[in-house]
DNA sequence: GGTCCTTATATTCTTTTGGACTATAACTGG
DNA sequence: CCAGTTATAGTCCAAAAGAATATAAGGACC
């Protein structure tokens, strides 16, 4: 049992001199030609991170400190994500803890020129069965499946082989489950228990199962992104952040294509229209540009004053009903 | 600016040195008797907490040897809640870095016979301004209203008067705006600011403005109250958490009544029990109970296998509309 | 035993919302 | 000037959500 091996109170000056460490860690997402991109340094894939020390008044402060050291990109918009702490996380058998504070934050590319030793990189690279933009990819349905299908099969009983099944179905919308855009951290450890990526083999047994097609990342970094898929996609349904990833003047399908880049799937246009407009989220400034092609588009901006005024307004994509 | 004062990767080895402490910390809710109840420790009104030590495989699993040595209570659903970290939310002056990594749990009183130590506390002893079920309590009327506006009218710029009118109206729905019960966090922080809570007076000069009548807790564990509260009454609008506060069977008005402890605010009956029906989260037991009172009421049972089959099934009260 | 009170349960009506679809407008390129 | 492309406006319908009312079934009290 966990309480028995917790010890009292007395232990607290052993606990101290415990080899601890605090990181900061940050996924960065802007959404670059219609492809929602995070941001990554050096030649591993690695998200822009650093150690929490006593000189940040915050985590917070901290982590914009590390990011723009790391990448030259001043964030905006931050929100703490998840606090990863478990024991075996990182390296299986150091007797050393890694508590790594994520944060979700939000900008756009041509924010600041970026340093040289980092990049770019469109999350579906780590994730190909989350675009659902064009109709299922084929990597759910000829590789994703079957292979579940075989990891829930190969368990020994039957109630764990039913347990699987069920779970691969809900979360990639299988048998009558419908596609669900905000199960991405589900999905990816699904995808993770059955041993269809890189970095499941890392420090067990690892069986032979060839791998599901796919960029990997460092650590448990992949994971990190992942609830950071999740909660982006399920935040952008009742809070205007997708404003945060927009430049200032926009047309209303440049910030459709950006909703749906996000949340991987398509949006009924004339729908999305008016829910935006409805909401008074933006308003025209008059200009228009002809560089859509075809019928020039108006240019809107965020009004800003609404964050004042509204403290629960959302972009309410069309996808909410089943 | 932060990033200057960040240092670079070869200050690894002095940051471990620093005296960093991370403590895992709980907020234990359960309803008794239509009552929202946080579960405390000792004399003091203290959350249940202890250090994350290098025992813990996972920080969840110290928090529940930790609550269940301090208390007694065996922990069921948890969930992690936010890791607060800034420098000077503890003593103002000492070098010494706190991480709190805190969690909201859901258990029921009966659970199991508490330590002496502990006890349960209406949450609404600390938030006397969130019971908002028998309308709006006179406390916002008659005391908070007019400190805030005098709090705001205190500031020195035309700009900053505005914007913390706007900032109460909007969290107290004062003017045209209507009651948000999940801005209870909004709603702490702008009664400490205002220096309206005993807390918000340590460490700087305090003005000697009256306080509103309310119970207080150490540190700053009373925003993590409010943070926890928020997140609850968020939650329970699309995930079927309430069940964890029930008995194994109740009836319909009594899953009513605890929403309706929780969320602050009172529910239109038909409508309740036609949304819970409709979505098939409950089942008839076909017994009943007299102890209600007046017509014999039926005794329902939480469908647990609905978790598997359906993700993000919601209780979703009838308080979605503006 | 009947009356009244209490609570449970069923039903109806209406407004609003959200999803699918169609039509029209305005520009570019050949 | 015609085809193609995109922008913008409007209609229709089904589902959901809010409010309110009606009926059922027990207990307490006289």
């Amino acid at each position: 049992m966990d309480h028995q091996a917790t010890g009292t109170r007395k232990d607290r000056a052993a606990v101290k001199a415990e080899d601890v460490k605090v990181d900061l860690i940050a996924v960065v997402v802007a959404v670059n030609d219609g492809e929602p991109c995070v941001l990554t340094i050096g030649q591993a894939d690695t998200l822009p991170s650093g150690p929490f020390a006593l000189e940040h008044r915050s985590p917070q402060s901290g982590l914009r400190g590390w990011v723009e050291q790391q990448t030259g990109h001043p964030l905006g918009y931050i929100e703490q994500l998840y606090t990863f702490a478990d024991r075996d996380r990182i390296g299986a058998e150091r007797q050393q803890r890694v508590i790594s504070i994520s944060y979700l934050a939000l900008t756009r590319k041509e924010q600041a020129g970026g340093s040289p030793k980092c990049g770019w990189q469109s999350w579906y690279e780590y994730f190909p069965w989350e675009d659902h933009r064009s109709g299922t990819p084929a990597v759910v349905l000829d590789v994703l499946r079957p292979r579940l299908i075989e990891w829930a099969d190969g368990a020994s009983d039957a109630a764990t082989r039913r347990e699987r099944r069920l779970r691969a179905a809900i979360a990639f919308g299988f048998d009558e489950s419908r596609w669900n855009e905000e199960l991405t951290l589900q999905r990816y450890e699904l995808v993770y228990e059955a041993g269809l990526v890189q970095e499941a083999g890392i420090g067990r047994d690892a069986p032979p199962r060839p791998l599901v097609p796919s960029k990997s990342m460092i650590a448990d970094h992949r994971r990190i992104l992942a609830t950071a898929i999740g909660r982006l996609r399920s935040k952008i349904k009742y809070r205007p952040v997708v404003f945060e990833l927009m430049p200032p003047l926009f047309t209303l399908l440049r910030l459709q294509r950006t909703v749906e880049a996000l949340s991987g799937r398509l949006i009924n246009k004339p729908n999305f229209r008016r829910l935006i407009e409805q909401q008074e989220l933006v308003e025209k400034t008059g200009e228009t540009t002809t560089e859509t092609g075809g019928r020039p588009a108006q240019l809107y901006r965020f009004r800003h004053d609404i964050l004042d005024e509204r403290p629960v307004a959302g972009t309410k994509l069309p996808l909410t009903r089943a």
